[in-house]
DNA sequence: AAGCCGGGGCA
DNA sequence: TGCCCAGGCTT
């Protein structure tokens, strides 16, 4: 036997007893249903443990079944899976399940091309749900999993790198024991997890530390070896927080992201993109510059609504980092200008002048904004305003829109970043 | 191969 | 503050 086999072996056995000693007691180890693994492996995706357990028994409680699951409204899916990010996962989870039901009926196949080929199930989630699940001798590769080959064996390769994954499955695979493949795979992750983490590897309590060959080397701080991500780069946005009135008071206008892209389907309070150009004028916190955000917003906002938003003072500046995109926001308080026309008022009254010197009164209440520099434009603004406040007696929100009180902050689904920004504002 | 897709924990 | 994740999909 060479000294590789042996100290495979050695891991193998060791490790394996070691887990059956020690195995945490988790809510998705109380059975081996193949659905409530699934839905456990795609929670645990990019997530820690900690962190899913209260998300996975509120998620099992509502929805027991791929059946359950596949009949439930998409925003009630979402609304469960708030906060934990990634919500795509949800989404595939769910057009997961329909699958199951349809041409499964709603039992997970005990067959491996079967689930690899579900929405959002990948090489490793696939070899996740049939070893555990099954007990099929598949590898279970994830970062913990390669962290924790690289130091034993002293693998260099750059874990960063697909091909790299598929050279450690293919090691994971040779040290699966005879049918304890479910067992072993949550072995590995767990050592990965308690033991031999990413920063300050517990050596000393680690049960194949004689055999290690990174730290045999001393060189377990080292591995594994893994090229940095890029920065996300930063984006300023400016967002209003619109009071309601008359049949809206107490409410605040909130909009629903488009099908696609980044926080797919969640709601979000109104706000824009600043172009690069004006990207500065989120650092300078004259009220210059507070103006002309304030404007930019307005008329935006106006232009998608067809409602005179008037933000009337600053709220709060907040950042939030996604994994590629690191949000600096500005959020303004903002009420509506015009309410209580109808267009033979309008008309009667001239409205031009009325609305834009309503435009005016927002800017004098204490606190508020000067818009000294509004009246030199107020010539032009006026048409603008004029139409804006008919259309405040007029006319419906876009479909995407929608006044919500503090009770529907409990139905919608919104990403951290607005739901802490509506807690915070309604507290 | 690189970019897109969230969020929290930890030194 | 920076770094780390129990990944998968799209281009």
């Amino acid at each position: 036997m060479t000294k590789m086999e042996e100290a495979s072996q050695y891991f193998s056995q060791e490790l394996l007893t070691w887990y059956r000693r020690q195995r945490r007691d988790l809510p998705w180890r109380l059975s081996r249903d193949p659905y409530r693994i699934w839905v456990s492996e795609i929670m645990l995706q990019q997530t820690r443990v900690d962190t899913v357990i209260p998300y996975y028994n509120r998620f099992m409680d509502k929805f027991p079944t791929a059946a359950a699951l596949a009949e439930a409204p998409e925003e009630e899916v979402l609304k469960c899976w708030e906060g934990l990010g990634y919500y795509s996962r949800a989404r595939n989870l769910q057009a997961g399940a329909r699958e199951v039901v349809l041409k499964y009926g709603g039992m997970v196949p005990d067959d491996k091309s079967a689930v690899a080929g579900l929405k959002g199930v990948g090489p490793y989630t696939s070899g996740a749900i049939m070893s555990i699940a099954f007990n099929r001798p598949e590898p279970a590769v994830d970062g913990n999993v390669m962290r924790v080959l690289s130091r034993y064996f002293c693998l260099e390769d750059d874990i960063a790198k697909p091909a790299t994954r598929v050279s450690i499955e293919k090691l994971a695979v040779s040290l699966i024991p005879d049918g304890a493949a479910g067992d072993f795979n949550q072995a590995l992750m767990e050592l990965g997890a308690l033991v031999c983490t990413p920063k300050s590897p517990g050596c000393l309590t680690c049960p194949v530390m004689e055999h290690c060959k990174g730290r045999l080397e001393g060189r377990e701080g080292e591995l594994p070896i893994k090229t940095k991500a890029k920065p996300p780069r930063p984006e300023q946005r400016v967002a209003a927080i619109v009071l309601g009135s008359g049949a809206n008071a107490g409410k605040v206008l909130v909009r629903r992201r488009p099908d696609t892209g980044l926080l797919a389907q969640m709601w979000e309070l109104p706000h824009l993109l600043l172009a690069k150009d004006k990207a500065g004028l989120l650092d300078e916190s004259m009220p210059k510059e507070q103006q002309e955000l304030a404007e930019l917003l307005g008329k935006l906002l106006h232009d998608e609504t067809s409602l005179l938003i008037r933000p009337r003072r600053w709220f709060l500046d907040t950042d939030h980092v996604f994994s590629h995109i690191h949000w600096k926001m500005r959020v303004y308080l903002a009420d509506l200008g015009g309410e209580g026309l109808t267009a033979e008022k309008a008309e009667a009254y001239g409205i031009a002048a009325e609305a834009a010197s309503g435009y005016m009164d927002a800017g004098r209440a204490e606190g508020d904004f000067a818009f000294g520099s509004i009246s030199g434009e107020r010539a032009g603004a006026s048409d603008l305003y004029a139409s804006a406040a008919i259309a405040v007696a007029e006319r419906e929100l876009p479909k995407e829109y929608a006044w919500i009180g503090p009770e529907d902050m409990d139905v919608l689904p919104f990403p951290n970043i607005f739901l802490r920004i509506l807690r915070d504002f309604w507290e």
